[in-house]
DNA sequence: TAGCTCAGTTGGTTAGAGCAGCTGACTCTT
DNA sequence: AAGAGTCAGCTGCTCTAACCAACTGAGCTA
């Protein structure tokens, strides 16, 4: 009964007094006597707020205001794809699927309309792909940076943050299963081609762009099926 | 140094297990022992895990297997908007905008595609509404089923999820801020007009109906501006 | 047989003690 | 006097032990 009220009440404490990302929010035994319970509540309630990401807590330093990064959704949404794999269903296409859907509905909508400012810094991140590619290197984080770039165009950074954490989601849920690579070369000439067909704001052909990149990561992702009994052995979950 | 691990050591002997939302879950006592840790310890990690959807406890009946719903995103995306609302930021703009990016994008996949049973769904929705209109009662409910029927049809449950869980953050900032109620008319006939532009199978005629009824919340919106909060401060620094 | 009661199980809460990480002022050396 | 090492004090972290509260199911009562 007390449990659920503390997290509430410390949430109102949070808004009442206006406090930003990383202000200080009082110590434990302060939040004892302000609460009115125990050590032990408080510090549950704290744990939950925590793994909301509302509230920081460092050791030995104190509790913080959180960043209120959508990171715990990925978790949540990471760790339900993993469930959902391992117990047969097609949750990891889902997740991809989920991504396509949104990034064509939204890639059409900026087609032509974006600052030659981002788009000279697309064309650097797909450079950076193909030197990449050349040495051999993992390119998942330029693949990152590229859609986050893509969608800052829109002037939404909530927006932004959604896609982003789609991203993390699937990218970790694919690297944990120890899906197959993409072929770095096919995914090169995919964002080229998206980015071409941006900066010419033909919006059809940006969409089957985005389409065709996503049935890539597709066609690799069905080699990727529900398996075995065991977890590999350094998996994050 | 322990806690992470504790909620790690869980997740995995969910996903080793195999366990399907709703099987129960070792019971404290085993959980302590299982884990050889201090009770708790172990419940602060359950209390982390329940606050991201991934456990559900169930005061003395047992802890089980989460919904793994998107609850708790609905959660951490509504405090956030609160919290910069507050702070006189246009948070629960933003949340709208994302949800108009993204339904104007998919409704335009889905115009024309949608199969009979569910256009025969819609309608009864509309009917409804206006019937709720007509007793002035309110239309939250229907709207929000409105839009989770019309997105059905994209045949990803995740998806659906996804929307719905933005529709609930949207709605409840709204209400929590008390911002001025839509005028159940317009938003009637807006939506007639969105399932007639799907069931015509004009996509471009179904963007500008998703379009035009954002346009109407948002109208509403702006006169929700920013101010101060209900309760009293707690003048301890 | 229907309903009640009570013991046992499960999670919820409190209390107090000691451990561990970080900071800043103090002291000792140079 | 300036720099480096030390230590006292804050902070959160973990453990133990006891009792409270909600639910279940077996057994008793009517």
């Amino acid at each position: 009964m007390a449990a659920r009220d503390l997290q509430e009440r410390i949430k109102k404490l949070i808004i009442d007094r206006r406090l930003a990302s990383g202000a200080p929010l009082p110590t434990e035994p302060e939040l004892m006597e302000y609460l009115g319970a125990s050590r032990n509540s408080v510090r549950e309630a704290l744990k939950a707020l925590q793994a909301m990401g509302i509230v920081e807590i460092r050791h030995g330093f104190g509790t913080y205001v959180g960043p209120m990064s959508l990171a715990p959704m990925i978790e949540g949404l990471a760790f339900r794809t993993v469930a959902g794999h391992y117990r047969g269903e097609d949750s990891l296409l889902q997740l991809l699927e989920l991504r396509e859907a949104v990034e064509t509905g939204l890639v059409s909508r900026l087609a032509g309309r974006l600052p030659e400012a981002d788009l000279v810094e697309l064309d650097a991140l797909v450079d950076r792909m193909e030197e990449q590619t050349a040495r051999g290197d993992g390119l998942a984080e330029t693949d990152r940076a590229f859609h986050a770039t893509l969608y800052r165009g829109l002037d939404n950074v909530l927006l932004c943050e959604v896609l982003e954490a789609f991203w993390d989601a699937f990218h970790r849920v694919r690297t944990d299963l120890g899906g197959e690579p993409q072929d770095p070369k096919v995914t090169c000439r995919q964002h080229r081609e998206i980015l071409d067909a941006v900066r010419s704001g033909d919006s059809m052909r940006a969409e089957e762009a985005i389409r065709e990149h996503f049935g890539n990561i597709r066609a690799r992702l069905s080699t990727t099926a529900p398996h075995g009994p065991h977890t590999r052995h350094n998996e994050r979950v």
